[in-house]
DNA sequence: TATGAATGAGCATTCATTCAT
DNA sequence: GATGAATGAATGCTCATTCAT
């Protein structure tokens, strides 16, 4: 009952929620985390009040944003799962993660800054360990991943891709030799000594 | 004459300045790009006038220190030059490179943020080009480094493994696994496709 | 007509306003006028559109919770107004208002801030003034209460009293022992020389 | 040495922070402890960055400026100590720190909010404690105060006296009555009956 | 009419840079 | 030249008030 006269109500909120989002998605991608909360409600169209509405803090609108933007890797990732060559599905996997994190710097530099950060951790984030290792596994088992590599090497790499996504002006693809040539070290070929510790 | 009375000063402005440059790399360093002037010049037990005496600016203070960097890094591999063999010596390079970034969270960032930045040389960075850029056309004609690498991905691969520095707590060596992944992924051997461009 | 289709609803709107403000009442109460609408609202269960409703300003609020706060005062000291003892009726009248006004801390602050206020004052006030007068009146005809005292003083004295309950922790009735002292400062014994004015 | 080259620079920043204390003085006299601290740089001719430079928070600012209030007042209570009238002694200081605290919104609304904040204390603070306690225990001895009224007592009462000191508008000399008032009922013959505890 | 989301002026605080001493 | 105090634009966040639903 009350949840349909709820709704109109919700419906707005929600919708002015999705556009504070987008705006801080876009603003932040361009200007990294240092951005300002005013642009990001201008470019929502939208009064900053609004914007502290949904999200009560600038750490805490940076905060969704990166959930977000794992949460929507992990679930991609998922899709993966059931594929046969584990290999190639990791490989997507990581292209995929690139194309999301390129040209995105404050989920670059949130990346980068998270070792002064206590390592908060969110479902996507965790639904990606999982399933990245899973892939991983299976990937080494398949005798196609050098075996000394680690999930947690991956994350360490990625945000590598992530930071290299900035560089290099116009066609913003240089990330992709990045990631090529790391993909190519990861097989299991590539391993000319084990990784150290 | 004014040569005659400058020189003393000089020299107590050349010691300046190096005060200035070691504190502010010290600083800079540990905190990144955001450390403040007061901080520099308070490691530098100097006014921060005198840091803005040499260096007119932040940016300009941040410029200089990287230049250095650059400059300490192509000197270092100049000395490789007339190894008899380029892989090994490129390599090495990289290593180097990767130990002078790894923990200096300013130039890490400084490297990352490069994309906003004018492209701006300075003479290290142009002599690392030329001295990295021979040592690869020579490890190519070993037939050690696949043909499709450039020059210019070199410092995108460093620049992921500078950001890489920062993340995974104590040791902070996680950058080593990085870089020597990537190593493999240059061998001739790695290469399962051509790089995209 | 629409006497008839508006009671139901200005019983509804009744039931709110009495909501808003014993709501208004208890926060104001414990944190002071600094306490916000929006907590009134959520005390009361209610929107702050209703709050607004109802009380146009924030001011408009207080306001209306002083001008009841002296109303209830006036009317208890009305019913003292048939004491024999007309000293004896004037000290229950402070004691009642001491007692209204401890824990209250808007209402002290509402007060101790009248200086800024234009001089406002509310039916409940006017009436305090007449009864309070009345009685003192009465007291200094019997020869209790000092002759040099005004009506005009006692509010300023329980502004006292009022800033008073709020210092000094847990049992919070330092207030009675400042009413106490100056109880005895207004007999008329104790008049050691005349008043300034 | 460097006393003698320091001086001028500290001379300068002294009279600065001296300006900024005058004006903090004067606007929180004014308009309270709600105050803005751009209005006190301005008053100080000075820039906002100026103020917190000599004063970290607008707290630190406040305290200050309490801190120098009560130690104003302990140095003045110091000087009667040697009185013979200890009564006539204590009176004068109690009339001081009226004079005192007359006119100064912010330093009664710190008085009178002080049983939110922790107990902090300065030693202008326990000074005052100290004298005013010698000098009550005199005037008890003398049979001049009432004997059960005590130290804690009194900045209750001058809280009183404090937030008095507003109301009432051009004269605002109103607090004189109020003190006068008090000071009688402290009066040894004044006691109708011991004080609540 | 009630609701609570939206608004945005307002305010404390920071920090690169300047400039009087 | 060196010093460090002064400057003030910039920035995150709050809260009284309005208004679409």
């Amino acid at each position: 009952m009350s949840g349909l006269i709820d709704r109109p109500l919700r419906a707005d909120a929600r919708r002015n929620r999705e556009r504070v989002l987008n705006a801080a998605r876009e603003v932040f991608a361009e200007q990294g985390r240092d951005a300002q909360m005013d642009d990001v409600a201008q470019r929502a169209d939208v009064g900053v009040g609004t914007v502290y509405r949904h999200f009560p803090t600038k750490d805490a609108l940076l905060t969704a944003l990166s959930d977000e933007m794992f949460a929507v890797v992990a679930a991609h990732v998922r899709t993966l799962l059931d594929r046969d060559d584990a290999w190639e599905a990791f490989t997507e996997a990581l292209w995929f993660g690139g194309e999301k994190t390129a040209g995105d710097r404050a989920f670059s530099e949130i990346m980068a800054a998270s070792s002064d950060l206590p390592p908060r951790t969110c479902p996507g984030q965790e639904d990606l360990i999982v399933t990245v290792g899973d892939l991983m596994a299976r990937a080494k088992a398949e005798g196609r991943m050098r075996p000394d590599v680690a999930v947690d090497d991956i994350p360490l790499l990625m945000c590598g891709v992530g930071s290299a996504s900035g560089m290099v002006h116009p066609s913003h693809q240089a990330w992709r030799r990045h990631l090529a040539i790391i993909l190519d070290g990861l097989r299991a070929e590539a391993a000319s000594a084990p990784l150290p510790d």
